[in-house]
Parts: C-alpha cells; structure tokens; sequence
DNA sequence: AAAAAACTGTGATCCGTGTCATAGTTTGAA
DNA sequence: TTCAAACTATGACACGGATCACAGTTTTTT
C-alpha cells in the first residue's frame, strides 16, 4: 500500500490541513504528537451512521465518501472528502452520533485527534474555532446548492452540476478541454445526484453525442464544451 | 403592527438567543446596546441572494423564509427561521455574498449586529463560537436530511416528512392528535420539499381520506395517526 | 359589504425517469 | 493469458408526478 509514509514518519499532516493553520512551526510540531494515523483500503468503513466516534478525523492522502443508507434501499452520497479534507465534527462539540457513514473510495491514510485533545486544542487556539466555522459554512453552502438542484428534478441538470463540480475540484488541463478523473463510479453518481445508474449512463451518452463531453473509459471523462454544461445545469 | 414592543424598549432579545447565552447579565446588558431593531410586513425582502450584508441577524419575533430562486423559475425552500434563529453567518467570517434571500413570511422583528460588533463580541467570548458551530452542525444535518428525502424522489414521503418536521417545530397537544399551524403556503410546502402545488395537494388530500390527518382550513392541519407518517416517511 | 386578488383542489394528459432485461465492457485475480 | 466478477450501455415498458385547465375557496382591499 504504502500511503502516506511522509506522514507518519513527519509529523507533516498537521501542515496540510486548513484548520491547523493558525498554528505556530512550535505547535503544529507539538499537535503532531497527539495524532493518530490509520490506513484503510479501498472499500474499508471508516465510520458507520449512528456511531459514536468521538475523534476529529482529517484525510491525509486518498478519499473517502460520505453517505446515508436511505430507507428505500438507496445509498445517499453526501460529501466527498479527500486530502486535507475533515469529518467527525459532529462527535466533538456534543457527544452526538455520526449522521452518515464513511467509506474509503480508494486506499487512504487519515489522521485522529482525540475529542479532549481537540477541545483543549480549540481553547487554546480560537483562531481554529474560526476556521472550522469557515469550512462548516462551505459545507453548508455545498448543500444549499445540492438542496437547489435535487429539487429541480431536471436529471440533465443534475448530471451536469455534477460534472462541473467534479471539473472544478479533480479537474486538470487539457490540449481539448479539461481532463476529469472521476472519483465515483457510474452508481455513485447516481447515489450523489438522487438517479439510476441506467439514467446517468444515458444522460452521459447523450452528452458524449452531442459533443459536450468525451468519456474515457469508465473512471475518465473529457469536458470540451463547459458552456453548454453551464447552461444544461442552469437554464435551458 | 405592534410586534417587538418588549424587544425595542428592553434589550430582551439578547436573552432569547441562544447564541449569547453565555453572556453574564451585564454582558448581554452591553451587547443588547450594539444591537438594531428591525420591522418587516409579511412579504417584505430582508436580504437578497448575491447581497453582502455584513450583520448578523436574529429573529426575534415572526417567520421568515430562505430560498434561493432556481434557474428553471422555482424557488427552493432552505430554511425556515423562527424565534431565536439567525442567519447571515456567511457574511461574518469572511466578506462572503450571502447565498440565499430571506423573505418574511408574517410581520416579523429582527434584530441585527455588525460584522465588527460581533467579530469582537466572537474573540472576548469563544463560547459563543461554540454555540455558532453547534448550530451550524445542527443546520447541517437538516440539510443533509433534505438531500436524502430530496434524492429518493418518492413523493409520499416527502410529504409526511415535512409534515413531522412541522410538527416537530411548530406543533401543538390536542385531544385527537397534534395540531400544526402550517407556516408556508401549499406552494411553499412544494417549494420546500420539491413537488409542485398541486402533487402537494393531491398528497394531503389522500393522507386525509386515509384518516392519517386532517386538514383544518389552509394553514392548520390535525396529524391523527402520526405513525402512518413516521411508515409513510421512511419504509413503505 | 362587495369586489378583486390570491390561493386551493381536482380532473385529463404527457413526459421523464425508474424498472426490468440483456448484452457488452472493464477490471482484477489466478 | 484466461477467466470470473463487477461494472456499464441500451432497449422496452410502466408509472408517478409535471403540466394544463378550470372551478371553488379563502383572504385582502377598498
């Protein structure tokens, strides 16, 4: 596997992430030592909806997704985590349960830091207080905008919201357009979007025969005309 | 109108906010001195989505409404806020547009803080950023229920799940059952959970035939057999 | 109190997406 | 390299909710 290796053997985690830094060379040296890593493989379950984790949990290296399992037999995909990236934030100011499940997309390594030592942490620094309200509100605000688009029940719209949100975050450039490694397979972005596997393979089809995009295998996909995705997921 | 009579001459407000609870007496004394009262009529725009407000607003009597308007011309429902809620949190931390507009759905009073006000208010009293994340989180588990119930597009349970939620917030003991004062419109509740005004109806016309409620008017409704929701919100 | 405006309920029809079925493709293991 | 398992694409069909239309009701205005 050999994942994060740097960050075991460095406490160098503690500078990748966000909400640490406020902290001084000194501290973050000092956080380090109250971190825990742990690797998980592909398909692993990091945590399980309802359980009571009590750690802050930062990705370190790889991704993970978060998602409900829905009454009907549906599995809801709430949030993609991947590299500096945290979770667990509900566990820590009360001693509330996870609401949603955490599973490893691909092979990761996350770092752990103990409720206690984070709140002590969080005392002696507001400024992380500050950070982590920042990245609650981003993450409010990315579920406002999936709020908007589950409601429009538009399937094309919600394909391509998707696809510009994946652009924007793995999204790399490319000689014909931008280049997107997906980091969910067919159904999980049926999972993410509220549609079928079936329905996304054909809202893909028909975006690849009208020119907007070329897919590239299954995990690959070429974006050549993002205006009309912007004006597919958008007005019509 | 008359509202918040108690609110302008007495800085009540303070003490209904959860927010500024831990604030001594003659703390929220000093704060109650920063903050603006408001008047709003029913219909009347408090802000607008893309605005930069820069306050912190409070409710302190009345109902309000954030929506964001779709590309397609309809408007999803995000919140509603109540009594001792408060929006706005975007625009405090950093100089962020806000990302939905908020409209009063009665005669409402506000009370609003500055951005400045409140940053330093923030730094002499981290436990009231503690209260801020406790909400956040709070309000982000409403939103990813909503994307769950959003995503499995099955109208039957959309319904009865806005209904508990209503009647969770807004409902009362009666005799045969809970009487909820329904605080949208049936436009609104299809605003809210995603469905057009007239499924909304034909849903609350058969939970009615089947006896589960009982529509009282249009802006009451008398939930008899609240566990045929709880069935009808969840497994089928 | 009367009139206007806004909101609600319900029928008829249409369309999009779910469902089921099946074949093709990719991926990973032996 | 071969084989199996998992994933993907695509057609046929059904069904639920959107849309359109209109009548009835409630609320607001003057």
């Amino acid at each position: 596997m050999a994942v994060c290796v740097n960050c075991r053997h460095h406490g160098l985690c503690v500078h990748r992430v966000a909400i640490f830094s406020p902290l001084s060379a000194e501290e973050s040296h000092r956080v380090a030592e109250l971190i825990v890593h742990k690797e998980y493989h592909k398909g692993d379950f990091i945590m399980t909806e309802g359980e009571q984790l009590s750690r802050l949990v930062i990705v370190q290296e790889g991704q993970v997704k978060a998602f409900r399992s829905t009454a009907d037999g549906r599995e809801q995909i709430l949030y993609i985590f991947s590299s500096g990236d945290f979770f667990g934030e509900k566990n820590l100011l009360r001693n509330q349960p996870a609401s949603y499940s955490v599973q490893a997309l691909v092979d990761t390594c996350l770092c752990m830091i103990s409720r206690s030592d984070f709140q002590q942490l969080l005392r002696a620094h507001p400024e992380i207080g500050m950070k982590i309200m920042e990245e609650l509100c981003r993450r409010l605000e990315r579920l406002e905008t999936a709020v908007e688009s589950l409601g429009a029940r538009d399937g094309d719209a919600r394909v391509s919201s998707v696809l510009l949100e994946f652009a924007e975050r793995y999204g790399e450039e490319h000689p014909r357009g931008v280049l997107v490694r997906l980091p969910l397979s067919r159904q999980g972005i049926a999972d993410y979007v509220g549609l079928t596997r079936e329905t996304v393979s054909r809202k893909l089809s028909s975006l690849q025969a009208e020119g907007v995009v070329e897919l590239i295998g299954n995990k690959k996909l070429l974006i050549i005309d993002k205006t009309a995705l912007e004006m597919g997921s958008s007005q019509d």
